[in-house]
DNA sequence: CCGGATCCGGTTAGATACTG
DNA sequence: CAGTATCTAACCGGATCCGG
């Protein structure tokens, strides 16, 4: 009998000595959205320690939810992959999310403002179909952060994925975004609109027309901004 | 900042920030199949500590999801239910055990047999609308256990909650129920079935020939057995 | 750079006993 | 019945370091 057991045959208990225990579930939610590289997963779990990173990326894939696996690229390379087992725990995400969005209180979800996050975020939900058919450069600026944290580069290429920057790549930019962190991050959340900010002047947009037009279109959002919220 | 916490606005984090620590789904299953006393939750999660359980019901009231309030009949008593927010995770404890049934082997969850806590189990999913409209006794013995864990009566009340003992009421036994715990468990677990498991000789059933009929619909299952596994 | 391993101090959890 | 108290063991966070 294993020592951290619950020991209950209960599948609840079953699956929830796997799943809850410090950090996996937020792994697994990067894990989810696509990330397979060591340090891309950090990237998404930025105060996870790499030794615990490890660690969990191990029991995971003892529990054979996570597949370790050379790149075929480079074989010095490693990456992680969703099992079946892995990739239905997806509904389990989902729902956590779900209940997250519908109860935890926006204020308290905004007292933990991240651009680094949030850009992550955004550039893998970015929606490049209605996008140009070249390279589009769309440069966000923070302008309540301090210099380090303020200008990011999102570099969208028809056909590959969407790159982000916090230093300039040098291009000529296509669309500028003024706000401020936590107005992008409510728009982000789905708490307020393109439209709403825009007219109450906390976010500014300039550049392009059309990439402009349909901003809400093509920048996603959070996959929970849908989900209503019960609580303020 | 919180200490513990994962600073990250996503609703996942800030929901497994209060859901993902040690016990706590477990728990949860328990207040969601209707537990509310102090002493009735120890019994479903017994090898929780009772300062530990203290702790979460605390944490748990502070996070909207359990209010403590004094019990109408004696007020030396409390008990503990569920909020609206509490409420609504029974979707997410669900999903969890779902994902349990289909994925863990069915050794690894027979590997953690409890009688204890199968019984308890049992007796609170026991319909007791298909039983006469008089008392019930029901007797399970199981012939692998040494005597203190052998013997348990389900007795049923027409219009109230089923009581278990694990001392004789002293009432007549309107049926016994002969089997070890291992293939009690199966059957619970929706593994193998009442007509499987006698056919067999592994399940013995003696008593009032009506209520041996239809055990199979008044002996309630757990609420993942129809879940379909997708491992041995 | 990538993918970790090591070490150390602080926090959390388990075991058991005890109390109003 | 409904919890505290206390002591120990396990786990976690943060920094640093290492091999390819």
């Amino acid at each position: 009998m294993a020592e951290g057991s619950y020991n209950q045959f209960c599948p609840v208990a079953m699956a929830a000595e796997i799943l809850c225990t410090r950090w996996t579930i937020v792994l697994l939610r990067e894990l989810v959205a696509g990330s397979t590289r060591f340090n891309e997963l950090r990237r998404g779990v930025p105060r996870m320690s790499p030794a615990l990173l490890s660690k969990r990326l191990k029991d995971l894939e003892a529990a054979g939810i996570v597949a370790r696996s050379r790149l075929a690229g480079d074989p010095a390379l490693y990456e992680y992959t969703l099992t079946s087992a892995g990739k239905d725990l997806g509904q389990v995400v989902f729902a956590i999310g779900e209940w997250g969005q519908k109860w935890v209180t926006t204020e308290s979800s905004l007292g933990k403002l991240d651009p680094n996050l949030l850009m992550w975020d955004m550039r893998r939900n970015i929606n490049t179909k209605p996008l140009p058919q070249r390279r589009s450069t769309i440069q966000v600026i923070f302008s309540d952060l301090q210099e380090a944290r303020r200008n990011w580069w999102l570099i969208v290429e028809p056909g590959a994925d969407v790159d982000l920057c916090s230093v300039d790549p040098g291009f000529d930019v296509d669309l500028y975004l003024v706000t401020d962190l936590r107005t992008m991050t409510e728009i982000w959340m789905g708490y307020t609109t393109v439209a709403q900010t825009k007219s109450a002047g906390r976010l500014v947009i300039t550049g392009n027309r059309q990439l402009e037009a349909n901003l809400q279109t093509w920048l996603g959002l959070s996959p929970f901004a849908q989900v209503e919220k019960s609580v303020a």
